[in-house]
DNA sequence: AAGCCGTATGAAAGCACTTTCAGTTTAGCA
DNA sequence: TGCTAAACTGAAAGTGCTTTCATACGGCTT
């Protein structure tokens, strides 16, 4: 009994239980595929070896990593879940890992955007909703890294669009035919803008626009820029409500701060829709359990179909550059 | 100018710089056994290409940033987010990476749990809500990798639990208190165990219970085990409130259930609370936002517990076990 | 019995490098 | 000028694993 002093290899496995290394390789990696009886003399032979399969020479033998990542600020936020969400079942279906990560400024970001192309522990790249510039995109295609951007447009990268413009004319022709006319809007637009994109700006010009060319004003007092975050947001509905001469309507930037102001109204026995119509943006799931009318903007297929250009450009090394816009589509429940 | 489509490797150099593969290697390696005229051509040639050596990027980058992996069902699920964002945040300031491994069947399980704790890509690994065995539990303890079980327990691996039948006594003595005689329960208590754990069993169990110790009755009639989906919840909500005796109270195994009684009962007409409670469990974000009883079990903080407890494992190899169990707490708002 | 599946397996061809080995220069020295 | 030791360099043989292709075998149909 000579035992092998190098460390154990899939050869030794195989020659220990008697079947070939495409057999072993098969066990570690698509084990279904295998015989029971087959798989536990396998699994046997690799527990009495102490055997490890060496990751470098798998990483070597695989076509790539085997997992593709996405670069998301706010993860948690409803609206990324639900993309990340189409994400992950485009990706489980092709048996791929979905690697997050979770951006929370703007070094980060960079820090990320100038590593992730060098390190390739990843086949492919899903930006969502974060500005990058000339040279990440540079880098980025130099170094083959398949990306695709969502809610941001460069020329160099694939893109997955979503016309916020139209959204807030959506929003308004929506308010327009209900009659508003002292209509508001609460959502981010600071001026600052950044690391994070604002397709809250969009939304906002559209609104404002369309409400314009229909012969309503939007009076500075009756636009609230609050930040993404509850307590802001109630307080800039409060401010909105105590107006001598309140909105019959609000346009919350966001599904989540809608909920916010239909809190806000709750509290303040404002009767919705009667007293106050509210609409919101993004349809995340939750809208519908309130009734919330709301712009859909299908966060679910927005990942999905991000996920799997990404997925044809890693089979298919040239394809043509893609740069997508999803439609939007007022959903009218029982908010206005 | 132009850039190679795919990732560059060494015979990229090679034909671009016009020597072989092996001076290349050779450069990279014992760059002083080469003709200083070669070694500058060969270099000129690297950084035109941005080449670097994948076996070598990947070793750096295993070094640097760590991984950890989630295992877990229904990942876009509310409370699971909540539990992944403790996670990320614990993550990040550790500077890790977090891998998403969505799991929606046993064998998908089954085929993660054999194949992780061999191929190492991971440092560490998160299973939250599924059910391992003992043979899994061993595999992974006999190849050390640092493992943290929530919502599930195996005397050896770390684990984070929650009193669930303590959350349906909570909500049993809530409503009693509240003066209900007549209640119901909805909820997913079917008996066959999927891969995924029944922490509602034990919500019911605990809530019938203490109902029993009261002198309340909870009829077959109403409980009704509805799964995760809003259809099939509705239904069963729909059912309950059109019975010769409605019920006063339904305690929902999940908040997003309650939302979807909720919704019912605006439909049906119904005034919560007045003439029906409602009270869900989880305490997600969106709870308060609807104004929501509940019964929180702070997910954040049992995600940000298992990353810390695997991250500590990790740094200091031979930590002891810890089974940790979160408390419940009854947060009461506008639905009781 | 002939034909046809579907599953389980092995042989062999990669993958991106490293290393050995032998061949070619080049330079040094008589 | 001829000869040899360095000094370089490239072809080719590994490295440990994955994956494609082909084959074998036990049913099932018709």
């Amino acid at each position: 009994m000579a035992p092998t002093k190098k460390t154990p290899t899939i050869y030794d496995v195989a020659k220990l239980s008697g079947v070939s290394i495409s057999t072993i390789s098969r066990v570690l990696n698509t084990s279904d595929k295998v015989n029971p009886e087959t798989l536990k003399r396998v699994m046997d032979a690799i527990d009495r070896l102490g055997f490890v399969p060496k990751a470098e020479a798998r990483a070597r033998a695989m076509q790539g990593t085997g997992r593709i990542g996405v670069l998301t600020p706010l993860f948690t936020a409803p609206s990324f879940v639900q993309r990340l969400r189409g994400v992950a079942s485009a990706l489980s279906k092709a048996n791929y890992e979905l690697v997050i990560y979770p951006v929370d400024s703007m070094d980060h970001l960079q820090g990320y955007l100038s590593s992730i192309p060098l390190m390739r522990n990843i086949d492919g790249l899903i930006i969502m909703s974060l500005a990058i510039n000339d040279q990440d995109a540079k880098r980025l295609s130099i170094n083959g890294m398949g990306t695709v951007l969502i809610e941001y447009l460069h020329p160099d990268i694939n893109s997955i669009q979503i016309d916020d413009t139209h959204g807030g004319d959506l929003v308004a022709k929506h308010l327009i035919k209900k009659g508003h006319k002292t209509v508001a809007f609460i959502g981010d637009i600071e001026p600052p803008e950044k690391f994070a994109i604002h397709p809250v700006r969009s939304r906002f010009n559209g609104f404002k626009q369309t409400l314009q060319e229909a012969g309503l004003s939007l009076p500075k007092a009756y636009v609230k820029s609050a930040p993404y975050t509850q307590k802001e947001t109630r307080q800039a509905a409060q401010e909105l409500l105590n107006l001598p001469k309140p909105p019959t309507a609000i346009f919350a930037a966001s599904d989540t701060q809608a909920f916010g102001i239909m809190k806000i109204a709750r509290q303040l026995n404002i009767k919705v829709p009667d007293d106050l119509a509210i609409v919101g943006f993004d349809d995340v799931d939750t809208a519908e359990y309130v009734d919330l009318t709301t712009v859909r903007q299908h966060l679910d297929e927005s990942g999905r179909l991000a996920a799997e250009i990404l997925l044809a450009r890693i089979s298919e090394a040239d394809r043509p550059l893609q740069h997508i816009n999803l439609p939007l589509l007022l959903i009218e429940r029982d908010t206005t």
